[in-house]
Formats: C-alpha cells, sequence, structure tokens
DNA sequence: ACATTAAGTGATT
DNA sequence: AATCACTTAATGT
C-alpha cells in the first residue's frame, strides 16, 4: 500500500514535468520500479530489449564492450531514458551497449509495446523520444570529438570533471584502473598522467580517490 | 605478520 | 602511448 504510493510520488516526481497527466497515468500503471545498488549492469551487450528504462534517480553509464575492453559513450541521469531502446520501437532488436549504474539507482521499466501506442496517442512522448534521441546523439559526438582530436592527458580532464559534475562533488573515488578502462587506456598511462595532473596542482591523489582541485 | 590490491617508476618499443 | 617488470604503499585478515 505505502509502497504503491512512493512509487507513484517518486515516478510523478522524476517525470511529471515531462508528460500530461493521462500518458503519466497509464506510465504508472504498466511502469516496474527496479531498484539497482551502484556498479551493477542493467542492460548488457546483446541482451534483448524488452524494456524502455527511465532513471528516476541515480546515475547510469552507457558503454561499448567488446571481448573484455570498455569504452564509456555517455552518461544518464534522472529523466533521461536511454536512446539504445529507442530503437525498439521500428524494430525488435539486441542491445549493443552495456548500461552499468554508477550510484545506487531507481530504474522505471517500461514494456517496449507501449512505445508505439504512445508514440501515436501522445504529442508530449513524441517530443521526449525525440528530444531524448537528440541529446543522447549530441553527447555520443561530443565522445567521439574528445576520442579523436583531444590528447590522453585532456580527455582524463574532462573525465574527470565530467565525473565531479555529475556526482556534485569534487571527490571522485575511483581506482586508476577503472578510469583506464572507461577512456579505454592502460592503468599504468593513467597514473602517470594523473601523476603530471597533481603536479600541476590540479589533482591531489590517494587510494581510491581523486580530489580535484576546482572545476 | 602476512597477503592482497592499488599506485609509482624506469626502461623499452 | 602502451607494455613489461619491478618497487612501494595502503589495506584487509
Amino acid at each position: 500500500m505505502t509502497e504503491a504510493r512512493t512509487q507513484r510520488e517518486l515516478i510523478e516526481e522524476s517525470l511529471g514535468f515531462l508528460f500530461e497527466a493521462e500518458l503519466l497515468e497509464e506510465i504508472i500503471e504498466v511502469g516496474k520500479v527496479k531498484s539497482l545498488e551502484s556498479d551493477q549492469i542493467l542492460l548488457d551487450t546483446g541482451d534483448d530489449l524488452l524494456y524502455i528504462p527511465f532513471i528516476l534517480d541515480g546515475a547510469i553509464k552507457v558503454s561499448r564492450d567488446r571481448d573484455e575492453e570498455e569504452l564509456l559513450l555517455y552518461y544518464i541521469e534522472s529523466g533521461d531514458t536511454c536512446a539504445m531502446t529507442l530503437q525498439c520501437t521500428v524494430r525488435k532488436s539486441v542491445s549493443e551497449i552495456r548500461a552499468t549504474t554508477i550510484e545506487p539507482s531507481r530504474i522505471l521499466m517500461i514494456p517496449i509495446m507501449y512505445m508505439e501506442k504512445w508514440m501515436s496517442n501522445y504529442s508530449s512522448w513524441r517530443r521526449y523520444i525525440l528530444e531524448s534521441y537528440h541529446s543522447r546523439m549530441t553527447e555520443l559526438i561530443e565522445t567521439v570529438d574528445a576520442i579523436a582530436f583531444m590528447r590522453l592527458d585532456e580527455r582524463l580532464e574532462k573525465y574527470l570533471v565530467d565525473q565531479a559534475k555529475l556526482k556534485g562533488s569534487l571527490e571522485i573515488k575511483h581506482t586508476h584502473q577503472q578510469i583506464a578502462e572507461d577512456l579505454h587506456s592502460s592503468r599504468v598511462v593513467i597514473s602517470r598522467l594523473l601523476k603530471q595532473l597533481e603536479t600541476k596542482g590540479r589533482i591531489q591523489l590517494y587510494r581510491n580517490r581523486i580530489v580535484l582541485s576546482s572545476i
């Protein structure tokens, strides 16, 4: 009882400003809230796309992975959805990305069968989907730019700043190894570059922890 | 005290 | 910028 109430409130709070009341009711009706700890895989490469996930709170990173290699593509936060899953409106398919929680997160899962119906019935839904697609595309291009045109040290600094903004804290609790994986580099290289940034006074290094001097 | 894991570094490609 | 090989430091048992 109270469970359902809280869930309704949670959904209204996170998504209420996005959709008209009628659609919101439908969303509350058919959506299931999934709670995940930090560092859990929400969706993995090769998984069938059965649900559209909406991030209610927390944050998620979307990365490409081949064999054991990984590369961070972009983050999704509260109010966002994953563009990858949107293509299932057109065609039933499997995921080509991995979505991992980077904070304890609650995600609203909506079966994909509603996609098409809502597309034709609700203008707020159409607008949301198109805008969402657009902003994911923009972020993806930003990432491509970073890989193509920035040196690794610049990319690392951008990564740290992005992390800090995302968490709302200058403290980043990652190992050098984890950062290396996100940037698709090696631990040794990241350690060296971090050391340089520390010498320049941009950061302070500790075990499992990096503190940014400023954003 | 010991083992394990994270981080630092010189040398080489 | 990556890899190897090794050292040093921090942390858990």
